[in-house]
Parts: structure tokens; sequence; C-alpha cells
DNA sequence: GTATTTGCAAAAGCTTTGCTGCAAC
DNA sequence: GTTGCAGCAAAGCTTTTGCAAATAC
């Protein structure tokens, strides 16, 4: 399992201001299990805080992307535009998505270590996120695949 | 420099109609210097078929990927929710986006390419599509970073 | 001649914004 | 008491879709 920061400690270290709203969709975020786009934390947030905006999400999220404390995934646009959020984990990790059953795999390696700190030293670049999605099929819908003429 | 499909003779191979207007975005994606979009690429196109229209456009691009031609970029969504296009290269590679200036820059190396055969077999996983993308900044906007207080 | 593709116009999907009043500190 | 934030409603941007007419083979 991939450690993930405690948000709401890391908020009020970072001294941003915690509001209401943001304490629901902050505790919204830490607590939900897989990757949710922002219509889906809008409506579990609103279980903490009835009247919650979709706006007030928006805006949140954004925060806690500027302060390097949440990613913003796109999943290989497997479902639509929309964009899905995860807490930073202290280890950096990439996405399989499947086409066939849309399943998420997360994966974690130090081959994917090791990259980052060759890209940073050979591009002098200074990585502030890093977004690694990979699309195709998993083990069961290329099984799937291969029986079909 | 990375070596890039002829995406014409590729689209005639697989046996996909060639009518006007898809030639006239092939070629136009296969001359595009950079990254464009979908708005950039159909006003480009219009001047070799001036009635090519939008939606002919995001149909005959979303053709081409499915063919594996052409790879989708976000490049970070550092101008908007929109999406950029390249022709498949023979190498992957990955995209270093800068915050400070937008610039785009290329990287391919054979870390990438033994990760790649690392999470096929790690994960029983088959590839279709991977994009990894960076955000940060660059040697020179890192540098003005430093400078300020 | 027939199946596919196009242009058009409209709608859809997701996200952002301007403004006024309210809440945090 | 100030400053910044939330809610509301509207607009924004990019992409998709339905359909009749045109085109490729």
């Amino acid at each position: 399992m991939l450690k993930r920061h405690d948000l709401l400690i890391e908020a009020a270290e970072r001294g941003i201001r915690l509001t209401v709203q943001r304490r629901a969709l902050i505790e919204t975020i830490q607590e939900a299990k897989g990757h949710l786009d922002a219509e889906s934390l809008w409506k579990l947030a609103r279980k903490r805080d009835p009247n919650i905006d979709r706006a007030t999400v928006y805006r949140t999220i954004e925060l806690l992307k500027r302060h390097g404390m949440i990613d913003e995934l796109d999943l290989m646009h497997l479902n639509g535009e929309k964009h899905y959020y995860e807490v930073k984990t202290q280890k950096d990790h990439l996405h399989l998505a499947c086409f066939g059953c849309g399943k998420i795999e997360e994966f974690a390696t130090p081959t994917f270590e090791r990259l980052k700190r060759e890209i940073a030293k050979k591009n002098e670049f200074s990585i502030q996120v890093m977004r690694l999605e990979i699309g195709g099929l998993c083990r069961r819908c290329a099984a799937q695949e291969e029986a079909l003429p």
C-alpha cells in the first residue's frame, strides 16, 4: 500500500485557511477509495456539508493542486474528459488503465524513480509533477480478445 | 531527431478510405512543427481544403488514434483542457512541460524502454499507449525563480 | 449503386468566472 | 474590522452528435 499524506494536517502546516467547506472536501478526498472526479467528490462532500457548491470544490481542488498536496489524473480519458484526483503519495507511481474493463491498477518500481532522477539530471529540469499513464488491456481482457476471431 | 511514421502511406496500408478531407488533415499533422491542438490543426488544414469542418477534424483524429497512428497529449494542461497531437514515433519518449515559459521538451532514454518492459511483464498488461508527462521548471525558469526573494 | 463520410448546427460535458453577501481570523 | 471565501448563476471552452446531402469506390 502506498503511503499518503494527511491532508488536513498538511493544510494547517501550510497556513491554508480551513473553512468548513474545505474541511469537508479535504476529508472526502482523504477517505476516498479509488480515483474520483470532481462531480463525485462534490456529491460525497455534500454528506459532510450539504450546501457546498460545485464551484467551491473546483476552487479547492485547484488550491490543493497548487500546493502539491493532490495529483490530477486523466486515466487515459476512459470516461470522458473529466479529471480524477488522489492524495499525493510518498512514492511516485503510475496508472495502468484497461480499455476493456476500465480497471485502474497502480504500480511503483525503483526503475520509475531512477527514470525521474535521470530526467532531472540530463535535462536540467526541476520536476514538480510527474504523470505516467498507460492504456491497454489487462490480463483478463487481453485473453478475451485473443479468444475472439 | 525522433523518427516518425509516414501517415499517408500507413493509412493506405491499413485500408483507411482517403477522402480529400482526411488527406488534408493527415498532411497537416505530418508537417506540423511542434504539438498542435485540434483547433490549430483545423485552421492549418483549411489551407489545403478550405471547407473542411471542425467535426471532420475531430472524427479523423479519433480514427488515427484508434489505429495507433498518432498520440494524444495533454502537456500538463498548460493552456486549458485541449489535447495535442503528434505522429507516433518509433521510440517512446516523454514530454517535459515548463510551467514558467510553456516550453515543451521531448526526451527519450533506454530507461524508459526498460520501464515499459518491466510494467508489461510484472503486471501482465498489454500496453497500447503510454503517456509520460512531466511538469516543472526548465533550467532558465528555475534560475529566475531562484533570483526572486 | 451502395456504404461511408461530410458539413452544419446544435448540444453536451466539464470547468471557470463575476459578483454579492457571509465567514474566518 | 478586514480580508478572503462561498454560493449562485451564467458563460466558457473543447468536443461530440444527429441528420440530410455529398462522395468514394
